[in-house]
DNA sequence: ATGCAGGTTATAGTAACTATAAGGTCAAGC
DNA sequence: GCTTGACCTTATAGTTACTATAACCTGCAT
């Protein structure tokens, strides 16, 4: 039933490049697998969607050393989810100071595009708006 | 008239890292200055200049190759800013395309982190939101 | 039997720093 | 005169999450 392949096919499933599975094998985010006679690497159902799991994770902006942690917990299933809870909660205040941050790049880049006139850089008041000491 | 200081004081001015100053020297970046008798580093204003551009469209998200070229331009200063103009523009395309992603980021972060309701991991929803083959 | 896609390992490179070690210099205080 | 401490020097290695390269083996189709 439980069907095997290997590390091509899962890469295809799962968005991943192959170098990239082998590069979590070799951090301990996915275990060692059985191979075949000349060495190749047989993945079932489980890992695939543990790869899943980690890839949805770095979607959202997890560190591997964060889904190492999610991965721990996710394991411990009678354990409470409000360390999860904690670690989802972390990372979306993360991703809003760099939400403002890109923000605060965005405004300054769309100033500097709006500011300049063509002409020459002796005139440029791109060049003089970051060079100059204001 | 023309002062000059040590690394310390212009790392101070620049908010950088005097380390961090010394590898943009060895990048080429900024260019080799003056020694004192033992050794020490001696900057002047232009340098101090130099460094501001180049924080400030670190600050911007420029990479440090970019800068390479933002600065080549900048020194030309009877070319046409057309070509400088247009790093603008890239460069605000690429902040916007990274605003966009982070803003899924945070949506789904948003969504994960109203979906849990406490208990214990086996029922959380976060677990099976990432876990889950959808 | 031959070609080719796809598998294996090991090593080095990427960006932009940061950390560490091991040492030389300079001004101040005793 | 000597020590202390802040500041400077270089060189090397570590960080994150891959990516690239080389050199080789395997399995299947022609």
């Amino acid at each position: 039933m439980s069907t095997t392949f290997t590390i091509g096919p899962l890469a295809k499933a799962t968005d991943t490049k192959t170098v990239t599975i082998r590069y979590y094998e070799e951090l301990g985010l996915l275990c060692s697998v059985a191979r075949t006679a000349a060495g190749y690497r047989l993945y079932t159902d489980k890992e695939h969607d543990r790869l899943l799991f980690i890839r949805r994770c770095r979607a959202l902006g997890f560190s591997l050393d964060d889904i190492r942690g999610l991965l721990g917990l996710a394991d411990r299933q009678e354990a409470s989810c409000a360390a999860l809870d904690a670690k989802v909660d972390e990372q979306l205040e993360q991703v809003r100071i760099r939400l403002r941050d890109l923000y605060a790049m965005e405004r300054e880049l769309t100033r500097l595009s709006a500011c300049c006139e063509g002409g020459v850089i002796h005139d440029c008041r791109i060049v003089e708006s970051l060079f100059g000491r204001s």
